[in-house]
DNA sequence: TATTGTTATACTCTATAACTATA
DNA sequence: TATAGTTATAGAGTATAACAATA
């Protein structure tokens, strides 16, 4: 036997299947249909500034992994879409806080919805306890893999 | 309620987070770390080759998500490197079947295996029941999702 | 005429470099 | 001098269009 269980094994076997272009272009494209002035390429920006509350394109940028350049870029697309606006920091005369506008959030919250609806559904053939078990285990799983991952 | 309960909420949050540029960056970079002749545009051709067998660019393309044209780009570039082959299909005078050369086998099974090493390594400290549940949820999701999206 | 492989071309994403304003 | 935001530029990935050979 190797160091490298069939368990292993099996994971990176479904895990890659998982991330084949095929199957992440499906879920963005789920995840922004019918989301106005949305794509798979501002989704990160938009969901990003969601998740982390108002803040400045380099704090941004880190949070999403992305360079603060292409950041503020997308941010501006977002902005002449509506959903994201651009306040100057009073603290700092340098510094520009991105905050999403209610319909940025209206956006992020839709998005969300119908990505959930999908799993939703995937899931709704398990039994509760089971599907339970398993997004908790997935919660487990990726919390393990960015602590991994920002440890270096 | 609504029809999206906190569970799908919860799966969609999740997956989103794995499926960050950040974290997608990562897992490729482990996956072709010390593979020479592979990187993560050239290994999903490696690896879909090694996935579906010898075929014809237009199908393994159609396997793995991408054009055609850029597959038989990046069919290029492993042949250069020794990892792939091009031989004529005796059949079919158009048509030419990619197959993975001995290095090429060599090369996938090495990815592979990194990547296996470091779900193991994830999944170390977790009942041995409990991985065995999850990785078998985790084959069970992304089948369920697969079907879904083929079916359009 | 349709299809296979391939190359030419154009577009998008994204990083590095450069610029301006403020600390 | 360093840092924030931004814009200019360049490199890479990928699709559409075009082409030659074969069905």
């Amino acid at each position: 036997m190797t160091r490298v269980s069939s368990l292993g094994m099996r994971a990176q076997a479904v895990i890659g299947r998982f991330l084949v272009r095929s199957n992440r272009t499906y879920l963005y494209e789920r995840l922004v249909d019918g989301v106005n002035g949305v794509d798979a390429t501002t989704y990160p920006v938009l969901s990003g500034l969601a998740r982390v509350g108002p803040a400045s394109a380099t704090r941004l940028a880190a949070a999403i992994g992305l360079d603060r350049t292409a950041t503020t870029r997308y941010a501006s697309r977002l902005e002449a879409a509506g959903l994201l606006r651009r306040v100057p920091d009073a603290r700092d005369g340098r510094a520009t806080t991105l905050e999403l506008t209610a319909r940025g959030e209206a956006a992020v919250a839709a998005a969300r919805r119908a990505l959930a609806a999908l799993f939703e559904d995937v899931l709704a053939d398990w039994g509760e306890p089971e599907a339970e078990r398993f997004v908790a285990g997935l919660e487990r799983f990726v919390t393990a893999l960015e602590q991994r991952h920002h440890a270096g």
